[in-house]
RNA sequence: GGAGGGUUGGCAGAGUGGUAAUGCAGCGGCUUGCUAAGCCGUGACGAUUAAAACCGUCCGCAGGUUCGAAUCCUGUACCCUCCGCCA
């Protein structure tokens, strides 16, 4: 959500942000209506004034009586009125996008996107190398066939080492984030329907992307950001307690309504996944917004460099971004059956966007109420993760070796037949 | 699934139809020569504004009754206690 005062003082801003992030934002439409409010505010506000002067006056004579009967029917019909315009006016604008960062490319699709850096070298293999279905389904570290016998399309089971070598990844990352002063968080994903509108998931027609249950006001969250950054919603927190830095692990759900035939095989889109991710809550102020999201930036390329997998980090144009970002990393790592980097990670500026429909505020040492800055990167998302480590740590022989760093939790370096 | 109790500012806690007590904490100021304390001020949001004051709204949330609602009525969310079931 932006500032209505925001959006007056910077319409052509707005309008723009729209556009260049493919939304389409009646934004005239939207200051028209807060004209429109405005003036009817004041009216209310004169009758209610009225109201109280009479009703404060005791004991009322029958003319005030009169009089209050006749204010209650006028307020009747303004406030209906008002009730009116402010649906009309809030609905707009929950469509608002925000706006990117003067540093944030303008394009329309994945070509504009910039690269920015490149970490390691595609991988290079003496024999014809295999893909991860071929891999996982000999080494038996995984079963899609009964996957998709027993959940349907998109489904998988993790077996074996595959399950142990899952786990391991999972606890290396969460360990390793709790080392670097991250709150741990276990996340419910079943979710309210206002933590979704809170994100800046809902509304602008990605409702089918979210599984919805029969209780109408729960659905299954596709992230932990959603829980996690919701958690503080509706308090105002201290300044010297900010930056809250939390790493949130949970399963993930998705319909991916929007993605049949796309990435149809193995292990890369599927509708159920587990992932931890990187959330902070800090402090209204884009120097240190910068920072926190290049910190949260280094993070993930750690653990992408500790276990040894090349990747890319690209920023992301205004029409790959999501409709809260000011800005957004993408890194994608190596996948060597796909011949290309895919999406591993996402690492986004929210600004303010997220707080004012969560309402995350924070006091300032001068005692001042202001909106918090939310953030929010992928730490580890499995299974996808894995097919950069069966594909890139293949052998001639079938066998996949195991990162050093994780070895400590699988209890193996290797898995053969 | 059943029964009962509750939700008031950062926290604690009064208030059963007529302007929401009080205490603690935090923040700001004043004062004082004795381990420190005392005194004064200070809620959020909105509208207006150069900024403010005045004004309006806020007693979990949404409706209703009333000239007037924290208080009465209806619905609903969440918390607590007990019973039942249960990994």
């Amino acid at each position: 959500m932006l500032d209505i005062q925001y959006i007056r003082q910077n319409t052509q801003k707005v309008k723009d942000a729209a556009k260049n992030k493919n939304r389409k934002v009646d934004v005239d439409q939207i200051l028209k209506l807060d004209a429109n409010r405005r003036e009817i505010i004041s009216a209310v506000q004169k009758l209610r004034e009225e109201r109280n002067v009479i009703s404060n006056k005791r004991p009322p004579c029958s003319d005030d009586i009169e009089r209050g009967k006749k204010i209650k029917n006028e307020l009747k019909t303004v406030e209906k009125n008002l009730k009116e315009v402010e649906d009309e006016f809030n609905k707009l604008m929950l469509y608002v996008p925000n706006v990117p960062l003067d540093d944030v490319p303008i394009g329309k699709d994945s070509t504009s996107n910039v690269e920015l850096k490149k970490w390691g070298t595609p991988t290079e293999f003496d024999f014809e190398p295999k893909d991860h279905i071929e891999l996982g389904t000999n080494l038996d570290i995984f079963d899609l066939d009964r996957g998709s016998k027993i959940s349907g399309f998109r489904g998988y089971f993790l077996k074996n080492q595959g399950a142990i070598l899952h786990m391991a990844m999972m606890f290396y990352t969460m360990k390793k984030l709790t080392e670097k002063g991250f709150t741990p968080f276990i996340a419910p994903t079943v979710v309210k329907t206002f933590t979704l509108f809170g994100s800046g998931h809902f509304p602008w027609g990605s409702e089918q992307d979210v599984y919805s249950l029969n209780d109408e006001d729960s659905y299954l969250a596709g992230t932990a950001e959603i829980p996690v950054t919701a958690y503080h919603s509706g308090e105002t927190l201290n300044e010297s307690d900010l930056p809250k830095k939390y790493v949130g692990f949970s399963p993930c759900y998705r319909r991916e309504a929007g993605a049949y035939g796309k990435d149809t095989k193995g292990l890369y889109r599927v509708h159920e996944f587990w992932k931890i991710e990187q959330v902070v809550i800090g402090k209204n102020d884009l120097d240190e917004a910068i920072q926190i999201h290049e910190e949260l930036q280094k993070n993930a390329e750690e653990i992408l460099q500790e276990l040894n997998l090349p990747y890319r980090q690209l920023l992301m144009c205004t029409g790959e971004m999501g409709e809260p970002q000011h800005k957004k990393y993408d890194i994608e790592t190596w996948m060597p059956s796909r011949n290309a980097y895919g999406e591993t990670h996402s690492n986004s500026i929210m600004g303010e966007f997220q707080a004012r429909r969560l309402e995350i505020k924070y006091k300032t040492k001068d005692n001042k109420v202001n909106y918090c800055f939310t953030y929010n990167n992928t730490a580890i998302a499995s299974p996808r993760i894995l097919i950069a480590i069966i594909e890139n740590f293949q052998q001639k022989d079938g066998s996949i070796k195991i990162p050093e760093v994780l070895v400590p939790f699988t209890g193996f370096d290797v898995i053969k037949k």
